[in-house]
DNA sequence: TTTCGTTGTAACTTTTTTAGTTACAATGAG
DNA sequence: CTCATTGTAACTAAAAAAGTTACAACGAAA
């Protein structure tokens, strides 16, 4: 399992955005040099954000700041915007067989294991949110 | 992100054989059809599962069965052995620019939560145990 | 109202990962 | 010795992720 780096560079982009959008435009341009990205993968993940209601952007001048409170943007926020759109978490491999007592009942059976699993990462991905990875960047300054 | 269909088809196989291996033999290819996997998939993930030490497998004659108790093997053990062998559960994109204070520190500051967010998966998925998922599969019979 | 930097998005390629498949030597009980 | 089975290599296919090129639409500023 991996979680896809589109979780890391959406975190990456709201720091950027949060760090310097009120001295500077934050651009496509200027979060991919950071990232060292590609621009349009950044507008990607600026598109998901943006439509997550974490950031807002300016059509034709350019430029992206944030539309919540830095308290209240989570990696929860970030990861379900960009990494958690509609799929599940975990994947079931399809058709087991119904004749068979184990294959016939195992997604019953384990639906809510799962569940609870990915609630679990859920609480601890709501544990931080941007003001504190913002005051640790600070701190290594 | 999506876990890969290797852990619900693992459980499924450790079920398999926790279920039936008193009775009969099971075979890579009863799993298989109990799955609806390829034969030779299963014969993967149960090589990963007995070098976990988690099934005994006889060569030659063949027919798996569990090394553990079934209380002793967990959904972690389980998606340790198939899922998690040695990869990071978190991709950060490579060379973030250094000279941004953002992009210099993101994995620094980043790492501690993303540990803490696997820390809760890993700490869910050692509470259910195979006994439980037998128990849990008879009852539905 | 033209210019210019930027966004939003389509379309495509490349890369990586996962799963499926074929094939076959090695195993070991009967 | 036979035979069902394992273990594994080598390949293909499918899916997902990331990178890239291209360009219309946007809107502030000259």
């Amino acid at each position: 399992m991996q979680v896809t780096s589109r979780f890391t560079i959406g975190i990456h982009t709201v720091l950027c955005i949060g760090y310097f959008s009120d001295r500077l435009k934050v651009t496509s341009e200027f979060i991919a040099k950071s990232t060292n990205a590609n621009p349009v993968v950044i507008r990607r993940i600026l598109g998901q954000l943006k439509k997550a209601g974490l950031v807002s952007i300016k059509a034709g001048v350019g430029g992206a700041s944030l539309s919540k409170n830095t308290d209240d943007i989570t990696l929860y926020d970030i990861f379900k915007a960009v990494d958690a759109e509609e799929n599940e978490m975990f994947s079931f491999h399809s058709n087991p067989n119904c004749k068979c007592p184990v294959g016939k009942n195992l997604h019953t059976v384990l639906n809510n294991h799962l569940i609870s699993i990915e609630d679990a990462m859920i609480s601890e991905m709501k544990k931080t949110n941007i003001t504190t990875l913002l005051n640790e960047t600070n701190s290594y300054l």
